[in-house]
DNA sequence: TTGACAAGTCAACACTGTTTACTTATACCT
DNA sequence: AGGTATAAGTAAACAGTGTTGACTTGTCAA
């Protein structure tokens, strides 16, 4: 009998240390994507994934290390990090537009759930400059390069908290291109050398 | 004997429901601001407070209720939509610059320790409405007004949410009359109609 | 076949917010 | 003054959390 078969031991499942892992690191997106970090108990991930609880320990070290995990696969920003100068403004708003006050990416809802938490601070604090602040600052270059981009970074993490506490109806009722418009001049106030 | 007297009854305190409730409220908002909502215990208040846990939800009703009534203490930012309107945008700035980005008041301080937390999201959602976008959006009147308020109320958040996440380094080192200066612009921007 | 070692399990720990049933002090009324 | 209703305060338990250490068990190599 082959052991990498599906049809396992007595508990439903061949040992595979590495599939374990993918089978948390999936539950835990998903459950955090939808609910928040907070909200979602360990012992929930680990019966998503059929799985005992220690194994997250084991695996991750602990709950925060699910959500890093989770959140160092998003690449969303840095993609429209990318193309001609000029037009930056207009794409950074767009996003705001269509992604930050849509549904947002998976590391936008876990980041804006879970924001404020105590022992994700570093994990954010990282992912910030690694992911947004820093290659917007290289981007753009000049003088005060990463003062421009910590306002814009600002703006964008503003716009999703705000919408998150249920403040953005306004914004998301008001006409999108209109919208768009407004918030590319504002990105190339912050932006302005 | 006067019954008043602050010496007492057996466990050292006459009975006082106002008196004590203030003193929960006192403990709650100095440990709130000090280390965050997430992070302070019932039980921690309670003993700050010298008072029984359980009070906290008989007075209170539950531990979010205490944050409720900290942060509706907090009247910062009302002050500031005040004055004439063309020099709003530059007040604004200055706001940003000398509260958010240095001690912040103890409403900002809470709010950014405890932004994302789920039983908190209809206490934000109230105050971030009736303190901020409420007031702004009345102020500068004109069309889109409640669009425009809101704009700059996510520029406020997000920038006390990257500088609690640390990501601010480059904002609080700039100089900080130029960053006045920068950030009038973008707020007017904002406001424009 | 037998070990060794990793993968997986279980039960406990200390902690959280909240509720229930309880005791006790105060103030009013006869 | 004495008795009593009512409010203030208490204690203990509940169900839940993240995390840990000692345990069992499957798998693969010698």
């Amino acid at each position: 009998m082959n052991p990498t078969d599906a049809a396992d031991t007595c508990h439903g499942r061949v040992r595979d240390r590495e599939a374990t892992r993918q089978r948390i690191l999936d539950s835990a997106r998903e459950l955090f994507t939808q609910e928040g970090y907070a909200q979602v108990s360990s012992r929930s991930i680990a019966a998503e994934a059929g799985v005992n609880v220690a194994l997250i320990n084991r695996y991750f070290g602990a709950k925060r290390g699910l959500l890093a995990e989770v959140i160092a696969e998003d690449a969303a920003f840095p993609q429209l990090v990318q193309g001609e100068r000029q037009t930056l403004p207009r794409r950074i708003a767009e996003h705001v537009v269509h992604r930050t006050l849509g549904e947002g990416t998976p590391l936008q809802r876990a980041l804006l759930h879970s924001l404020g938490d105590p022992d994700l601070k570093s994990v954010f604090e990282e992912r910030l400059q690694s992911a947004i602040i820093g290659p917007l600052a290289d981007y753009i270059g000049g003088p005060d390069a990463r003062t421009r981009a910590t306002l814009v970074a600002a703006l964008l993490i503003g716009v999703g908290n705000v919408r998150r506490m249920g403040g953005a109806d306004a914004l998301m009722e008001a006409d999108a291109d209109a919208l768009v418009q407004r918030l590319t001049g504002i990105v190339e106030r912050c932006l302005e050398e």
